[in-house]
DNA sequence: CACTTGACCTGTCCGC
DNA sequence: TGCGGACAGGTCAAGT
């Protein structure tokens, strides 16, 4: 369920709480979730300085100063919730007994309490915890356990199979809707969404936003790319950038489980046209939307809009 | 090579 | 109430 907006939310929250942090442990439970930990754990994760969170596509990169990086992918349910620890008071044996055994994490999530889902952690889905010098600890959770921590030298990341052939960001300036067109070009004879969720074509682009786009493009899912028109595809570009920019503003969508770095939820879903919203009325001609399948996907629609 | 389908997982929801 | 099955969706492997 993470798409671009959400790795983007995640990124930008922590980034605001990462960087200076020092590694003081990790712990995983789940060798899936962190396929090469073992022996390079303790090398060049513990110890080392969190200098800098990025993201590329759907991808979580977080650079240490020891010249490695560690890659994040959150799939569908993955969560990456940062806690601050209570702050201690050190002045007798009583406090610091009280506060080691009784509260080792205060709440987490941040705003309101209706904003956050509620609950302690480490959970039953806590695949990875980084601990850090401060006391505070991040959790990379993930029910389904489909998403992933990696260790790689930094210089490495982009030679990674995924980063070699990952489409252009969306939101780059650099991204014209020219090019948009001309990457489609190689999905030619498959259908729209599925060419748009395509990372190889376009990066970022999920089931939310490629319903949503495609809604505001009037274009159905099921049209073959070799079918549009070039009016057609120039606004989808537009709608895409739309959408993925509004979602961003709105700290992305939660459908099931997907919360921020502070556990705060995304609201961009109560803004959607279609997505989740199977017997709504269409905002722009008040049809019924339906629900189709297409590109194996749960597919949301308005079938006067969206004409095949 | 282009394209489609199934696998990977776990939790939830729906119908009987 | 319990239970089986469908479904959720990002990516990759395997199939046509």
């Amino acid at each position: 369920m993470p798409e671009l907006p959400e790795v983007e939310t995640i990124k930008r929250g922590l980034g605001k709480l990462l960087p200076g942090k020092c590694i003081a442990n990790v712990t995983f439970d789940n060798p899936k979730s962190f396929p090469n930990a073992p022996g390079d754990v303790a090398k060049f994760l513990v110890g080392a300085k969190i200098v800098k969170v990025k993201r590329r596509a759907k991808v979580l990169l977080i650079d240490l100063d020891s010249k490695y990086t560690l890659v994040i992918h959150l799939k569908m349910t993955g969560q990456l919730v940062y806690v601050r620890t209570r702050e201690l008071s050190l002045k007798t044996e009583d406090r610091r007994r009280k506060t080691k055994y009784s509260v080792p994490t205060e709440r987490w999530g941040g705003g309101h309490p209706s904003d956050s889902l509620t609950g302690k952690l480490p959970d039953k889905s806590t695949r990875v915890v980084f601990s850090f010098a401060d006391g505070s600890k991040l959790f990379f959770n993930d029910q389904r356990k489909f998403g992933w921590v990696r260790l790689l030298p930094t210089d490495e990341v982009p030679n990674i199979d995924f980063f070699k052939k990952v489409g252009p960001e969306p939101l780059s300036s650099k991204f014209t809707s020219r090019e948009f067109a001309a990457r489609l070009q190689r999905r030619k004879n498959t259908n729209i969404k599925a060419a748009i969720l395509d990372q190889s074509v376009i990066a970022g682009i999920g089931n939310i936003y490629a319903d949503e786009s495609l809604w505001g493009a009037k274009i159905h899912p099921a049209s073959l790319v070799k079918n549009l028109s070039i009016q057609k595809l120039n606004k989808l570009y537009e709608e895409i950038r739309y959408v993925l920019r509004l979602s961003i503003a709105k700290g992305g969508s939660t459908d099931r489980n997907y919360i921020d770095a502070t556990g705060k939820k995304g609201s961009y879903l109560s803004f959607a046209k279609v997505f989740r919203r199977e017997g709504q009325d269409c905002p722009r001609c008040g049809t019924k939307i339906v629900k189709i399948r297409v590109a194996g996907r749960g597919t949301h629609i308005c079938p006067k809009c969206q004409k095949a």
